[in-house]
DNA sequence: CGAGCCGCCCGAATCGATTCGAGCGCCCGC
DNA sequence: GCGGGCGCTCGAATCGATTCGGGCGGCTCG
């Protein structure tokens, strides 16, 4: 017999019903310790498997998995710590389910699989600020499929949004760096739309920005310092952040700008762009924090990089836990409110008075 | 009406089958025109959102997921970029198929949920080389899921291996060494076990080592110079990169060890290692690759690396790929056969010959 | 000694879609 | 005018497990 076994073959090995054989297995129901013993041989015999989990989530009407949605190809979007830490803290969530989580690819790619569209999941996590968040969410409301975003921006009643006080964090970071004397300061942003437009941000970038996190961060720069010169970044990389902070710190030969003509610090929109910053300042001969202090966003410990960084310690993790609890709480039929965390300023060795 | 409506749902208001309304979806069977119009529209007005995916697996017998198997958590597996790009190059290589990634973690976790022994796959990718892959297969093989291994040093003959030249490759690099005039030579090794034990390696670590690929490239090393020391790391990072080469390059004090008393080349096998290298040589004010040469392992772009790193370029993208056609022609019932990869020897500006 | 209760097992319905073979008009050609 | 062929639709079986209500013994208590 080359197929494999069901659990139908496997009771009547057993000698018992089809039904029983399932309590066996599932342990649930009054089975007799000789008969459930008798079943669990009979599988063992025939070299059955286990129920087929594609039936059991028919029946059951639950898959247990879990969909994460992400705005980017798999790719790029482990490339950063952040979402790296979150999905982790997601995986935490979850874990009273038991449930493993499925990646999904954005949609709107033309691949005819699996897709929120059509993937067996019992719930979603959106992780992400992309302009397609409205799309994902109707698709997902149509199909009855409770959904938690995260830095969604504006969703529904019905779907939770976990969330950080990006303006406000921002801001505090702005305010430490004008308590200490800072006049002239600049911004190297995340990503500004899908595009991943880079460089000097305009009026007219600003417009059509649709990615919510770096608009927030933006304004809690312009809170403090309404002038700043921004420049975006194409990725939160460590590269694109030393792109940028070029932008704002040299010329076009790549030389330093005179000191009266540069920024004294730099606000990073992420810990991996102020990585970069750092990497850009000590190409161009300037000290850090000496003659350029740099404040980041997220708190992560970047690989390599030899400073204690002063930023903004996002719970990444707690985020992402929250959003699995928030998905653990949705299946059990009960609500699930909107949560905003805090982050706190962190003070590390790359902030100081100015020079000048 | 509260539940979501079902095709028979949709086939009764649009006045046809449920058959027929199948036939109207799938696209695939002779449908009139006239009739597939009025299901879709039928389905449009009852808020349809195309067939359950459960059901439909169920009774296609396949579910359009592909599991992955990471022989960690999700956190530390995400931090490598060697197995981004693998799973990078997975996607990929199955997307003929439309496929979604199901991450699976490694078996033995209490979670009572998906696990390889019942998860809604229908391949499987085990990542790694894990002292788990036996129990893996054993697991995959008694469930009928076909399964493809990266780095998984002896499967079975139903098993496909996709691997890279561990051995050989290594060898390669020490030997450019050599030919540079390097005579002693250190070792920076990616983990031995399960547990990460970190340190010099010795006789006994070397004989409850489990994890293939650092055992070959250990051995390639040993190849050209027998003798040399190792230490492995804790994980393929840069921190514990620059903490292994401490041991070979530093005295108990932080401070560098003589020169006659140090290697004046170090074998890292892994990028990330050998960044963690270069960064404890300029710790300790030793020039690459002036006072110390690197080779490192991957060929990835170590961000934030300002050096052209030497390295042994091991295409991972190509690697993940090559399983994820695997996946595909296993699939379609074609045999699929182990393949190994070449690296190629990649000069960079980490090399030299020895100063003294 | 009999009625009731309890523990254990079985039968049958169900989950929702897919698929195969059969049936039914209708048109065309002979 | 009639039979064959063709295009479309329908019924029913099927995928494999779960679950609920019922029934059948055996044991206990009055």
């Amino acid at each position: 017999m080359t197929a494999r076994p069901t659990l139908a073959d496997v009771a009547a090995r057993a000698g018992v019903s089809a039904s029983t054989a399932s309590l066996a297995f599932s342990g649930s129901g009054p089975v007799s310790d000789a008969t459930k013993e008798r079943v669990l041989a009979a599988a063992a015999e025939l070299g059955y498997a286990g129920p087929d989990p594609r039936a059991r989530s028919l029946r059951r009407g639950r898959s247990g998995i879990v969909g994460v949605v992400l705005e980017e190809r798999v790719r790029s979007a482990f490339l950063d710590p952040v979402k790296i830490r979150t999905l982790d803290g997601i995986a935490d969530g979850i874990a009273p389910l038991g449930a493993a989580l499925l990646l999904l690819p954005f949609i709107g790619g033309e691949s005819e699989g699996a897709t929120i569209e059509d993937a067996p999941v019992d719930a979603v996590v959106l992780i992400g600020c992309s302009p397609r968040v409205e799309h994902s969410l109707e698709i997902l409301r149509r199909r009855g499929i409770p959904t938690v975003a995260i830095e969604g921006g504006p969703t529904g009643d019905d779907v939770p949004d976990i969330s950080i006080d990006n303006r406000d964090a921002t801001r505090r970071g702005a305010e430490h760096l004008r308590s200490l004397g800072h006049r002239d300061v600049g911004v190297v942003t995340l990503p500004f739309d899908a595009e991943r437009t880079s460089g000097p941000v305009d009026a007219a970038l600003e417009a059509r920005a649709s990615t919510q996190v770096t608009i927030e961060r933006l304004q809690g720069a312009r809170d403090v310092f309404p002038t700043a010169p921004a420049v975006a970044a194409a990725t939160s990389s460590i590269e694109d952040g030393r792109l940028a902070a070029l932008l704002l710190l040299a010329d076009g030969s790549g030389r330093a700008l005179p000191a009266e003509a540069r920024p004294t610090a730099i606000i990073a929109q992420s810990d991996l762009l102020a990585a970069g910053v750092i990497h850009a300042a000590e190409e161009l001969g300037l000290a850090v924090p000496g003659e350029l202090s740099v404040v980041g966003f997220d708190g992560i410990r970047v690989d390599g990089l030899r400073h204690d960084l002063t930023t903004l310690d996002q719970p990444s993790t707690d985020k992402g836990r929250a959003a699995g609890e928030a998905v653990v709480r949705l299946l059990a039929g009960e609500p699930a409110t909107s949560l905003a965390f805090t982050s706190t300023l962190h003070l590390g060795d790359t902030t100081a008075p100015p020079a000048r």
